[in-house]
RNA sequence: GGGCGGGUGGUGGAAUUGGUAGACACGCUAGACUCAAAAUCUUGUGAGCAUUCGCUCGUGAGGGUUCAAGUCCCUCCCCGCCCACCA
């Protein structure tokens, strides 16, 4: 018996779907359509390393099961060749990336045909080649003449190794993404001309139809996070003493009244013109300051940092004058760039109060509807008042509560017109109702705390708003009281003993509140507000809007939605992307490069290095820098930015649809057929990639050259392989495993892409495990083994009853498997298939005698493993007697009736403990089950002279009976 | 700090969504074949007790609901990932 050898029959294979162009799908066939594919490779000289194995294996796995289902299955192939490495390899070793990428290439495909990936090589694209992208400048021309391209001057993230602009998703924790580790500088910030897709006109319908996508959860979760969407209002500031005004954004206008400060970014446009001149110097230092902090540095210094401008604005609400002050905690990119600090509601806010000792005043109360004998009552007057509540306090720690009827709670009442401030309202409070004069020493501690309550006293529903304040007796020196005329009581009590005799459940929150030394005055939750004038106790959301609304009436403030996502910047200054078709006039200004004269190409240098001006090395290319103006035929330049390569990837899919269109970008008519790609898979990029990509493919929809808005219609997040140690994989370790070493050790690509579907969920991280291949090259092993012990076999019976078992075998699992793979269970569709072989195993002991029916079940075994394995189904699939490729058409169908056996293994439980097992018919009713159960010997022990109370049947499953 | 995932044998992971926990695989154990080794095949493998039918415990910790909990509810601990001064 030949034994299973990957070595001779993978390229065997190989060759032969390699000449037959099995894997070229018909974009024009009337077979329903299926396109799965993983994220564009970027090809480096390092070759597929073992996350590639991974990632391609998955799309390639639902493609070529679909191709056996009958779809027209495409699995395209392609290469995202621009990009800064292949440019810095080329600065270093003075080999063009146009001439690495044509050596790089070829070797790759040798490394994906090795892998066994079912790719549709007719219809190969790259983006570096002038057909592609021709297509990519004319995107840019496009977005151009729909007013969605334009250039700007920012301030951009600055990378002082490469010389070049980067993106803000290109920035790690203050560093070049490409330059993180601890000795590189930091990235910088720097003023260059830009230019910029307007993706902010689309992020509302980007956002909207986020939840109605097949995608991974936390991938549809981080480009909501991404979009960052916040509703609220910009308000305007007067600034006294001046025509300036301030305008904030705030998602919290509520808290308006609390505002008792503004801060302004250090960029901020109106920080040099309102700077008091005495406070002119100081201001100037601290600016020079934080431009030279990295964002490192601003991070990991967590204490805020400021300065006062000297200026004061007016807060439109409660007419209050409050300072102006500059610090960089206030980003200067998003929203106004200036925010109005409302301390006791805002954390940040309320650091930066603490630190520079400015006034916190709360105006957000959280709010509680009393129940029992004091809730409010229908149709009664409401009353609303300020109210004070004093934890009262001997020199010997005791606490003052006082009992009024059922109820037990803290001194207190309300604040009335003559107490000038609470502190007044609680020393009258506590004289009159305790009659104690000497006090210590008086502090808020607990936030204000509101609330709705029926007043049985007053008969009128009450609406209060009170402070906890500690009060700390000096002696007992006292007056007459309210308490002496018998109105109520007193008692001193231990303080472990307050929380069980207070009856108000707010006084028991303030009371907890106070013993865990709570912050007294900030609240960051929801509620109602409080020292608001008219809006008091009105509902923040209510306040929200309400406060807007009469602002607005009088010109002062606007409602406002913000987005944390910025414009796309598309230029980089680099020589090894798209160039950008634009050309530079002076007496017309930047023009379009008109459509008949793309592509622009790219011109081949031999000195790659930024030009250090900031301009790219195209810069220095004099004879293709110098051009005509298409407008007036004046002396002008071309541009010397490059694309972005996002723009690259924002767009491939559709050109694989079409690869080779020389007059259109791609097809509409084949594309409104295949689009949306029907699978996608990746382990990075979960943002900006498919954000851009979706932005791209909305814009087609706009202009009428596509109809899906979608590009994914399924996108599958997995996770990355890591070294056994949990590491990840990396050159620097040396700790790399090769996919191809694995291949070419013997155990074959087959064993491999099985391992690799098999170690895990396909969305968790897998880690390397060197047993592992060997393991499903065992399992493959057994199938071959199994295939040739039938092939040689020569027994034979002709009753067809013989070795049905095989058929109840292998049925479930045609069942199992197809969901499985639909599910994106790879692994539990392989332990499935492994346990079938195991069964089989045993049901050959006594021959191979029905030979139909093994057959028929090594066939579907077989179709089943191709597309995890597709050479050695290949080699049994023509082994079994076929003349045509298992990976067409192929694909199994079950019969129900070999789904469910007549009998049922019944689980017989006893008071919820497993006792034992019946065989039982799988219609059996619950009569007879429980018979079979009371006459099985253990169940029987279990249950002898006790009653059975309940019994509980789960048909076919389990039997559960209760006994006392 | 915010968000999202998770904690199940020695290991990777199963468990039809409340119904026999540990499928499948790795590793390990014993045996067969072999002069021997590898490969292959056959055993056994959560822990403890009993080594005979069995019994007790067991899914991060503690409590609860239920005939029945890895799964549901409450309290807490730990780990991973992503985002992070976004007003």
């Amino acid at each position: 018996m030949q034994r299973y050898n990957p070595k001779e029959i993978e390229p065997k294979w190989q060759k032969v779907w390699d000449e037959t162009g099995l894997y070229t799908a018909d974009l024009q066939s009337s077979r329903p359509k299926y396109i799965a594919m993983s994220m564009f490779n970027y090809p480096s000289g390092a070759g597929i390393h073992i996350g590639h194995a991974m990632n391609y294996t998955v799309s390639d796995v639902k493609a070529r099961f679909k191709r056996q289902q009958g779809f027209e299955s495409y699995h395209p192939v392609g290469w995202d060749a621009f990009g800064l490495p292949a440019e810095n390899y080329a600065i270093k070793s003075g080999v063009s990336p146009q001439e690495s990428m044509a050596t790089i290439i070829p070797s790759y495909h040798k490394q994906y045909k090795a892998m066994g990936w079912s790719n549709d090589w007719e219809k190969e694209i790259a983006t570096h080649l002038p057909e592609y992208y021709k297509w990519t400048q004319w995107i840019f021309v496009q977005m151009h003449k729909h007013g969605l391209a334009y250039q700007d001057s920012r301030m951009q993230w600055w990378c002082p190794i490469d010389n070049t602009v980067l993106a803000n998703e290109q920035v790690i924790d203050g560093k070049c993404w490409r330059h993180d580790s601890p000795n590189d500088p930091p990235a910088e910030k720097r003023e260059v001309k830009q230019w910029f897709f307007k993706i902010t006109e689309y992020a509302d319908e980007l956002l909207e139809a986020i939840d109605d996508l097949d995608w991974t959860e936390s991938v549809k979760l981080a480009q909501k996070n991404w979009i960052g969407k916040s509703m609220g209002a910009e308000v305007e500031f007067q600034v006294v003493d001046s025509e300036s005004r301030v305008t904030v954004f705030t998602t919290r206008p509520d808290t308006i009244y609390g505002a008792t400060f503004l801060v302004l970014a250090p960029e901020h446009e109106l920080v040099p013109r309102i700077t008091m001149t005495d406070q002119q110097a100081a201001i100037e230092a601290y600016i020079q300051k934080t431009q030279k902090k990295t964002e490192v540095e601003r991070q990991a210094e967590k204490e805020k940092t400021g300065i006062f401008t000297g200026a004061y604005a007016i807060n439109p609400a409660s007419g209050q004058e409050i300072p102006i002050w500059i610090a960089d905690y206030v980003l200067a990119s998003y929203g106004t760039g200036a925010i109005m600090a409302v301390p006791a509601h805002d954390e940040r806010d309320h650091e930066f109060a603490q630190a520079f000792e400015l006034p916190i005043q709360q105006v957000v109360a959280s709010y509680e509807i009393y129940g029992g004998a004091t809730a409010p009552r229908e149709n009664v007057e409401t009353i609303q008042r300020n109210t004070i509540d004093a934890i009262i306090l001997d020199k010997e720690g005791k606490v003052l509560l006082q009992a009024e009827g059922e109820h037990v709670h803290f001194v207190g009442g309300g604040v009335d017109p003559e107490d000038k401030n609470n502190e007044a309202a609680v020393r009258r409070e506590v004289r009159e109702e305790t009659g104690y004069i000497n006090i210590a020493s008086i502090r808020q501690v607990a936030p204000v705390v509101a609330g709705v309550q029926y007043r049985h006293t007053k008969q009128k529903n009450q609406q209060a708003a009170g402070g906890f304040y500690e009060v700390v007796l000096e002696n007992d020196e006292k007056v007459h009281s309210e308490a002496d005329d018998g109105k109520h009581t007193l008692e001193w009590v231990d303080k472990d003993k307050v929380t069980s005799l207070l009856t108000w459940s707010w006084h028991q929150d303030g009371w907890r509140h106070y013993m865990e030394g709570g912050n007294s005055q900030t609240y960051f939750g929801e509620g109602v507000l409080t020292n608001s004038d008219m809006y008091n106790f009105m509902p923040t959301s209510e306040a929200r809007e309400k406060i807007v609304a009469d602002l607005a009436a009088k010109g002062l403030a606007i409602e406002k939605v913000n987005y944390r996502m910025n414009d796309w910047s598309v230029s980089r200054q680099r020589y090894w992307g798209a160039p950008i078709p634009i050309i530079h006039c002076l007496t017309c200004g930047p023009q379009l490069v008109p459509d008949d004269q793309l592509p622009v190409i790219l011109p081949e240098l031999k000195d790659f290095q930024p030009s250090g001006d900031g301009r790219s090395a195209l810069a220095r290319a004099k004879d293709w820098l110098e051009v005509d103006c298409p407008k007036c035929g004046g002396k002008a330049e071309r541009e010397t930015d490059t694309l972005d390569t996002y723009i690259c990837s924002s767009w491939y899919f559709l050109r694989y649809l079409d690869p080779h269109n020389q007059q259109h970008a791609f097809n509409s008519h084949i594309a409104n057929k295949w689009m949306p790609v029907d699978f996608y898979n990746g382990a990075d990029h979960a943002t900006a990639h498919m954000l851009y990509a979706r932005f791209v493919t909305r814009f087609f929809t706009k202009i009428g050259l596509l109809e899906s808005p979608e590009p994914f219609k399924e996108f599958l997040f997995n996770g990355k392989v890591t070294a056994h140690d949990g590491r990840m994989f990396s050159k620097s370790k040396g700790n790399g495993i090769d996919p191809l070493e694995i291949i070419d050790q013997g155990y074959g690509a087959d064993a491999l892409r099985t391992y690799l579907m098999f170690a895990s969920p396909l969305e968790l991280w897998t880690r390397w495990d060197a047993q592992g291949v060997p393991g499903t090259y065992r399992f493959l092993s057994r199938l071959w083994n199994l295939v040739q012990e039938f092939l040689e076999s020569r027994t034979t019976n002709h009753e067809p009853q013989v070795q049905e078992e095989v058929l109840w075998a292998v049925h479930p699992v045609i069942k199992k498997v197809a969901e499985d793979i639909d599910g994106n269970r790879y692994n539990t569709a392989i332990a499935a298939m492994m346990g079938c072989v195991n069964d089989l195993y045993k049901l050959k002991e006594p021959g191979f005698g029905n030979r139909e029916v093994w057959q028929q079940a090594l066939e579907a075994m077989v179709a089943m493993v191709a597309p995890f394995a597709p050479h050695i189904a290949e080699e049994l699939w023509f082994c079994l007697g076929h003349s045509t490729s298992v990976h067409r058409d192929s694909w199994p169908k079950y019969d129900e009736k070999y789904l469910a056996s007549d009998t049922a293994t019944v689980a017989v439980q006893v008071n919820g403990k497993l006792r034992g097992q019946v065989e039982v018919a799988a219609d059996a009713d619950e009569a007879a089950v429980t018979e079979a159960a009371k006459a099985s010997e253990n169940v029987h022990a279990h249950i002898e002279g006790k009653a059975i109370v309940k019994t509980i049947y789960v048909p076919g499953k389990i039997l559960n009976l209760v006994v006392r």
